[in-house]
RNA sequence: GCCCUCGUAGCUCAGUGGAUAGAGCGACCGCCUCCUAAGCGGUAGGUCACAGGUUCGAUUCCCGUCGAGGGCGCCA
C-alpha cells in the first residue's frame, strides 16, 4: 500500500474505536451492533453512527449525553481529525484527507478487481429467459435477458461461483404447436390450403421455415387434406380442434413428424442463442426439460412424491396436494390421458437443480408467474428438499409504447416487437442499460419513440461520455499511467475531490448489498451518480495543469474514476467507448 | 373473491428505521479564447396515496382503506 501507513478498512477502523468506547461507557452493552452510514450531507462528516440513539433505551439516558460520554472515550487515530455530536445523537467522524483520498490507490493496485468480493465458497444458480422456443425473444423476455445476465455478473463479482442457466421447454404441446403450425404453412406451399388455425403461431418465420423444408425435402411431407381433417373434431372448441392437427401431424408423418419438430425447435433455439450472444448475454447451460422425460426423471419425481403419499388420483389425474404446503388449491401433474403437466417437469428440473449441489438456486420469472411459487416451494418441500435454497425474483411486465399507443404483444399472433428490433433501433448498450433502470419489481413502460428518436438523452450514453473524457484526457497528456498508482494525492484538496473519493469507496460496498438484495439496477443508479460527480469535477477542475504534483494527483483520480466507470459498466454488459 | 407488485416533484423514477427526502426530463436564469457543451452551475417544484399501530424516532416496518397494473387452466 503506497501511503505512509497502512490504511485500514476505514468502516471497520471506525467500528473498532467506537466499539473500544462502548466497552468504557456501557460494558454490558458490548453486543450491540456498531452501524455507520455515509451521511447525505457533507456538512454531517464522512461517517455517522447512531449508537448513542440505540443505546438510550437501555441506559435511560438522553442520547445527546450518551453520545458525549462516547466521544470522551474514542481512541484517538490518525484517520480521523474530527468528530462532532449533532442532530438526536449522531456522532459524526471527519476523515483525514489521506484517509479521504487513500481509495485511489486502492482501485489503481486492484484494477479491474475493485471492489470484487473474495470468493465465498457458494455455487450459485441463475436460472433466466427459459422462453419457449417458439418465435423470436420479444421485449419482455429482453428484460429478464438483461436482469438476469446483470444479475449473474453481479453476484459472480460479488464472490458467488455462479452457473448461468437456460430451461428449454422443447417437450410441451406448445412446441407441438409450433410445429403443426410449419407443417400447416408447408402444405399451404403444395396447394394444399387448410384454414389456418388462429390459435397456431401466425409470425412470418413459420412460413420460413416451411419454406427450408420444402427446400429440402420437396414434397415428403405432404399429405391430402382429407386425411388429415378426418382427425380433426368438428367443434367450436379451438384447442381441441389444434390437438386434432398435431394429432393428424403425428399419425400421418410417422417418423417424420419428429424431424419437423426437430427442425422447428433447432431453428427457433439457434436463433434465440445467437440473440442473446449478439446482446451480451451468455448461458453455461441449456437445459432440455425432455431430457428429463428421456432420462426417467419426472417419472421418478412423481413416483417420489407418491410413495410418501402427497398424491391422490381424481377424476383419473394424479393430483399434488399442494394445499398441504400452503398453496391455495391441489395441482394436476399427470392428466387423465398419462401426460405429465409442466409443472410436473419442472418439479423434476428443480430436484435435479438441487442434486447438482448449488447452494442457491435463483429463477427469474415473468411476474405473471407468481402463482406458481407456491407450488413448486410445495412439491419440493414435500421431496425432502430446502426451500429456502430456492429464491425466485420476478420481473414485471415490460409495456412497449409507439406513437403514445400501447403496442399489442402476443406470440402467437405474431404481432410484437422482437429483442433484434428493439436492440436494432435503440442499440445494445442503451437497451442494457434502459432495462436496468428500473428495479425488477417495477412495471416498464418502454416507449420507443423516446428510445429511438432521443436516445442522446438515455444515462448509458452520460455514464459513457464521462469516460470517454477521462480517455481523451489521457490521449493528451504524456505520461505512462503506470506511474500514477503510488503518486501524492495530497494536492486532492477539493470538495468535489473528496466527494469522487468518497463515491469511489462506496463501490465495493454497492456490490456487496445489490448482491443481496438481487438488485443490478442499484449498479446502474451508482454509475450516473458516479458520471455526476466526476463531470460536476471535470467542469471545475482542469486536470492537464501546468503544476505536475497537481496534475499527477488529479490523473491518477481520474484514472480509478474510469477503473470504477469499467467495472460498474462490465457488470451491466455495458461497452465503455474510449471516444464518442 | 383470493394472491402478487406498485402508489414519492408537472412527467418518468431512485432512496432510506434517523438529521434539510434525491436524480433525469420539462420550465426559468447563467457557463465554451480553456483537457469532448452527449457537459456544468443556479432557481422553481413535495401532506413520500389516506387512516391507525410499533418505536426515542416511520416516507421506510405492521394492520386497514382507497387507487393502478398483473395473476388465479388436466396451458407453458
Amino acid at each position: 500500500m503506497p501511503v505512509a501507513a497502512p490504511l485500514p478498512d476505514i468502516r471497520q477502523h471506525l467500528a473498532g474505536l467506537l466499539r473500544t468506547a462502548l466497552a468504557s461507557v456501557a460494558p454490558e452493552q458490548h453486543d450491540t451492533e456498531i452501524l455507520l452510514e455515509r451521511p447525505k450531507q457533507a456538512s454531517h462528516g464522512d461517517f455517522a453512527s447512531n449508537l448513542a440513539m440505540q443505546l438510550a433505551r437501555a441506559l435511560k439516558a438522553n442520547p445527546r449525553q450518551i453520545a458525549e460520554r462516547l466521544q470522551r472515550e474514542l481512541p484517538p487515530s490518525p484517520w480521523v481529525i474530527k468528530t462532532e455530536i449533532a442532530g438526536a445523537g449522531f456522532i459524526n467522524f471527519t476523515l483525514a484527507p489521506a484517509a479521504r483520498t487513500a481509495v485511489v490507490h486502492t482501485v489503481l493496485a486492484h484494477g479491474g478487481d475493485f471492489g470484487r468480493g473474495l470468493s465465498k465458497g457458494k455455487k450459485l444458480q441463475v436460472e433466466f429467459v427459459s422462453a419457449n422456443p417458439t418465435g423470436p425473444l420479444h421485449v419482455g423476455h429482453g428484460r429478464g435477458a438483461a436482469y438476469g445476465a446483470s444479475l449473474a455478473s453481479l453476484l459472480a463479482y460479488a464472490g458467488y461461483q455462479v452457473a448461468r442457466e437456460y430451461y428449454v421447454n422443447d417437450a410441451g404441446r406448445q412446441m407441438d404447436i409450433l410445429a403443426v403450425s410449419t407443417w400447416l404453412r408447408y402444405l399451404e406451399l403444395f396447394d394444399e390450403i387448410i384454414p389456418f388455425p388462429p390459435n397456431a403461431y401466425q409470425g412470418g418465420y413459420v412460413r420460413e421455415m416451411a419454406e427450408q423444408i420444402k427446400l429440402a425435402h420437396g414434397d415428403r411431407y405432404v399429405h391430402p387434406i382429407e386425411a388429415i381433417m378426418t382427425c380433426v373434431p368438428d367443434t367450436d372448441d379451438l384447442e381441441a380442434k389444434l390437438d386434432g392437427f398435431i394429432a393428424a401431424g403425428k399419425d400421418l408423418l410417422g417418423e417424420d413428424w419428429s424431424y419437423v419438430h426437430g427442425h422447428a425447435l433447432n431453428e427457433q433455439l439457434t436463433d434465440c442463442r445467437a440473440d442473446l450472444e449478439e446482446f451480451g448475454v451468455h448461458f453455461d447451460v441449456w437445459f432440455s426439460e425432455r431430457s428429463l422425460y428421456d432420462t426417467g426423471m419426472v417419472a421418478k419425481a412423481v413416483a417420489a412424491l407418491e410413495a410418501k403419499n402427497h398424491i391422490y388420483e381424481q377424476d383419473g389425474a394424479k393430483w399434488f396436494r399442494s394445499t398441504a404446503f400452503g398453496d391455495e388449491k391441489d395441482r394436476v401433474v399427470q392428466r387423465d390421458n398419462g401426460i405429465y403437466t409442466y409443472f410436473a417437469s419442472d418439479i423434476a428440473y428443480h430436484l435435479n437443480k438441487f442434486e447438482r449441489g448449488f447452494d442457491k438456486v435463483v429463477d427469474v420469472w415473468g411476474a405473471d408467474h407468481h402463482g406458481y411459487i407456491p407450488r413448486v416451494k410445495g412439491a419440493l418441500a414435500a421431496s425432502g428438499a430446502d426451500t429456502d435454497k430456492l429464491d425466485v425474483a420476478l420481473v414485471q411486465f415490460v409495456s412497449l409504447f409507439r406513437d403514445g399507443q400501447k403496442a399489442a404483444m402476443s406470440t402467437r399472433a405474431g404481432e410484437y416487437v422482437t429483442l433484434r428490433q428493439l436492440r436494432a433501433e435503440v442499440g445494445n448498450d442503451a437497451c442494457r442499460f434502459f432495462y436496468m433502470l428500473r428495479k425488477c419489481d417495477q412495471a416498464l413502460d418502454f416507449d420507443l419513440d423516446l428510445a429511438t428518436s432521443q436516445s442522446n438523452d438515455n444515462p448509458v450514453y452520460y455514464v459513457q461520455y464521462a469516460h470517454a473524457r477521462i480517455c481523451s484526457v489521457f490521449g493528451q497528456w504524456e505520461g505512462d499511467a503506470a506511474s500514477l498508482g503510488k503518486v501524492d494525492l495530497t494536492p486532492l484538496i477539493h470538495e468535489r475531490e473528496a466527494a469522487l473519493c468518497a463515491r469511489l469507496a462506496e463501490f465495493p460496498e454497492l456490490i456487496q448489498q445489490g448482491a443481496r438484495d438481487y438488485a443490478p439496477h442499484s449498479i446502474a443508479f451508482y454509475l450516473k451518480d458516479l458520471a455526476a460527480d466526476f463531470h460536476g469535477w471535470y467542469n471545475a477542475e482542469r486536470v492537464l495543469v501546468d503544476d505536475e504534483a497537481t496534475k499527477h494527483a488529479r490523473l491518477a483520480l481520474a484514472l480509478a474514476t474510469r477503473q470504477v466507470l469499467r467495472n460498474g459498466l462490465s457488470i451491466l454488459g455495458v461497452s465503455q467507448p474510449a471516444s464518442m
